[in-house]
DNA sequence: TTTTGTATAATTGTATACAATCGTACAATG
DNA sequence: CATTGTACGATTGTATACAATTATACAAAA
């Protein structure tokens, strides 16, 4: 049995959009475990709001794979397994390696510019100890390289994973140095980047994937037991 | 101005997921083409609904990519470009290489059969000539072999990218004799992953994208001009 | 003519009402 | 006691009503 926060009051965000961050959120963040059921007016009142928001945000998210609608008879948490991050890594692997490759053979100036200011504000945070923020500058560095990939498919695919393990990463960055360790490797892609030089900026980002992806389960380890999925 | 068919009558699923098919079939097909914009009412006149399963509808498609929604201002047809499809194309060639391998690891004699199924249900429609069902049976083959990566993210990952380029695997399938070739590389396929050899079928799975990829491309120039997309 | 302000129309956002479906409890029947 | 049928309650599916926001048209002023 979750329990849900309430939702941003000042958001200028239409209902649908909060509600559907917020459940997901819950999910994500196990608080609502696998197998529990949604109720559609239990939702509502918990939010304060009518139905309507709530049935487009569980629509939405089982396109996203987080709940699992059976017509009739409601939405039932699928949630998200240590299985799922570690597979989602390993598809990272091979994905930002192209990621990193196109945005390699089309990067401009100012894309080039974008990445350092990510980076030296990375770097800021680092020193101040800034974990949230770290974490954020973290996802914004990969993005943008999705995003200088200039392919539609591939931004969406990688947005979307990332999207799905902001809470796993969050967990693994808050447990140990591994976002201080980050900035370096971050500072490397960049730099091979600038370049254009695809195939060595490929590799950096492998290796730093791989090495993100054992912290992570390190951190799984670590915790183990202390919350119901992570 | 893009005109969409009735929804199917008898169907007995809801309505919000018939509407939901509805508009992603005419927007992959072209009907809509990119930057029109897509106003509820006018959407739930013209497929005889209300207002309710069209938004449904709307918000699952801006998740998948293919519409864009601007709050308090309305739905807009993102589409599919040719670049798009080449794009994901490279992208399966990456992760279907993954998903053979792994589902060369944990294949069962249920699962080899069910593949086996497949092949020869496509080689009956292929010695009938009946490219509707062949190119549905191409898609369940591929599907299979998600399914038996036991993999989640790489199966939801796949499956959309399956989905989003449905359409033009039809017209590619339509437009020359790769249906039968493609029966030949799946039955190779079959045989690797029976004996559960991950790298051979690995090997097999990339050759068999990359001549689907050409078959595309081919069929996409042969046809240039004479429909709006495609 | 250009600009700006306002009124109005059109469209989206949200809530609610009603219909359809499903599950469960309980009584009737064998 | 087991089984089946029915009625009721709960939940989802769909439609509609109302509120809020945005676009448009047009007039007035610079």
């Amino acid at each position: 049995m979750g329990k849900l926060k309430t939702l941003e009051e000042n958001g200028t965000a239409p209902l649908q959009v909060r509600v559907f961050e917020e459940i997901e959120r819950a999910i994500l963040s196990g608080e609502f475990g696998s197998g529990e059921s949604l109720a559609e007016l239990k939702l509502s009142s918990e939010l304060g709001v009518s139905r309507t928001p709530v049935r487009e945000a569980l629509r939405q998210l089982e396109l996203e794979g987080l709940v699992k609608i059976i017509p009739n008879k409601g939405a039932v948490v699928v949630g998200v397994t240590e299985k799922d991050i570690e597979d989602i890594y390993v598809i990272r692997m091979r994905m930002e390696d192209l990621a990193v490759r196109w945005a390699a053979g089309s990067m401009t100036a100012e894309d080039a510019k974008a990445l350092w200011d990510i980076v030296e504000l990375q770097e800021f945070y680092a020193q101040k100890g800034d974990t949230e923020r770290l974490c954020e500058m973290d996802g914004a560095f990969h993005e943008a390289i999705y995003c200088f990939s200039r392919s539609k498919p591939l931004n969406h695919m990688l947005t979307g994973f990332h999207h799905y393990i902001r809470h796993a990463r969050s967990v693994s960055f808050k447990a140990s140095g591994r976002a201080q360790a980050s900035v370096g490797e971050h500072r490397a892609i960049a730099e091979a980047l600038s370049h254009r030089d695809g195939e060595e900026a490929a590799r950096l980002m492998v290796d730093h994937i791989e090495k993100a992806k054992e912290n992570l389960l390190k951190a799984f380890k670590q915790q183990e037991g202390k919350d119901d999925i992570f």
